[in-house]
DNA sequence: GATATTAGTGTCATAAAGCCACTTAATCAA
DNA sequence: TTGATTAAGTGGCTTTATGACACTAATATC
């Protein structure tokens, strides 16, 4: 009989125990004419095949040093956007959920701003788009369980957004306090008092002015920018209310 | 070549691709001796063995229905609790965090009340224990990367306590509130004003009176209960800033 | 140059927390 | 029995952050 580590693990195989599938799904937020929109990817292969799904898939045991890089790969692949905001958020599990076994999925969300954005279809998807989130209710169903992983990751965002500066990583590097107000409006799904929220914004310190300003029909708006803080997002001592 | 989704399936080896190992650890919180402890197992098989760690295993694909299933089932193979809180908090992953290979693990952690636990060695440990977690810091080491996994579910707790009713979870059934607040102050490691503190809570309807007192050397408490809601916590509008 | 439009401010009201001294109800020691 | 001690529980003022809303400011357009 063996007795050390070492012996131990020459002797171990992985396939020994009945392992589960474990992948990694991704709700890639993003904000496209006044609507909070998703990524969806119409399914190449079987299972599901032809039903939009969010994107996702196995690990790469090879290249991925963690699911983290896992997912920021399959964010890459599918927009080319490298730098944004990208946050575990649950996982989903069962015998049920995937025809083919017993599976986990760790859900991520990114949020990413809609600049310049191509995005990519690989070979692993028939058709890639942006779906706004209220049109995925009731009639349109998606693959697996990916319509209860989308709802937990809008639950995330939305309560997030009640007490942090998180939305700030939905607009482009620079941006005008009534545009991030908008955003903070279609997240929250119910307007904000003017006053409140730039007082708010601004006494937190997230943000500094650029120095330049955005023009248009009516009075110029200062742009900002966020102050970087490694990524910290502020932590505000009260919730948003909101206007009724 | 097969087409149809029932012939993928059947044609389908789970063990075609390299799949990580997929367990569930836990960090179980009770408050014992005025302080926050966390159960300890010494483990008894290889790797790591003799090793102090997190309680937790492989997903039990014919008895679980979900992570959280296994997740309660170890928390009841330990320590015979059934009714407690129970939450995920994050996934753990990469190449070296175990020997074995590439793996994912989903951290849970509850919270249980230290009344009339009996804690239950069976044959995957030497030795179970409760180990307060401020002398878990940089003296003691933990097996793969428990200290880590710790650390994120003590920092959720404490986040979590800054708004919520949580800690309630960690008392037994009945309490007064000075023995709540002191829960509170354990948690936030910081004094908590009294009369503020006990607005807070009587202002949110999450407790009742039972009626009865609790006697001591001085003046007699009344106990509370929590007020059934299906678990659910309660949303504080503001975070516990605290005494300084 | 008047008007429309959006940016940005002044100021008071309100809600919930902080602060801290006070009262209350029990035990204990003499 | 009474006074000291202790912990429970309250009164009431202060502080902080948000809500409400009317107001001023700067630009484009007609």
């Amino acid at each position: 009989m063996s007795n050390t580590e070492k012996d131990f693990l020459t002797n171990y195989n992985i396939h020994d125990y009945e392992l589960p599938l474990t992948t990694v799904d991704m709700a890639i937020f993003t904000i496209r004419d006044e609507a909070l929109n998703v990524l969806l990817v119409k399914r190449n292969q079987h299972p599901a095949k032809g039903k939009w799904a969010l994107p996702g898939g196995f690990i790469d045991t090879h290249k991925d040093k963690s699911l983290d890089d896992t997912a920021k790969r399959k964010l890459v692949e599918k927009t080319g956007v490298k730098i944004s905001h990208v946050e575990q958020v649950a996982s989903f599990s069962g015998k049920k959920r995937d025809p083919r076994g017993w599976s986990v999925t760790i859900a991520y969300m990114a949020l990413i701003a809609d600049e310049h954005i191509k995005l990519i279809k690989d070979e692993s998807s028939e058709e890639i788009q942006w779906m706004p989130v209220h049109q995925i209710g009731k009639k349109m169903s998606l693959a697996f369980d990916h319509k209860g992983i989308l709802n937990a990751c809008h639950e995330r965002l939305k309560s997030k957004i009640q007490y942090t500066s998180l939305p700030v990583n939905l607009l482009p590097s620079e941006f005008t306090l009534s545009e991030l107000q908008t955003t903070f409006e279609i997240l929250l799904e119910k307007p904000v008092e003017k006053k409140s929220f730039r007082r708010r914004i601004l006494s937190s310190d997230i943000l500094e002015e650029t120095g330049a300003m955005k023009s248009g029909p009516s009075r110029p708006a200062k742009l900002y920018q966020v102050v970087n803080k490694e990524g910290k997002n502020y932590l505000f001592p009260r919730t948003l209310e909101g206007s009724r």
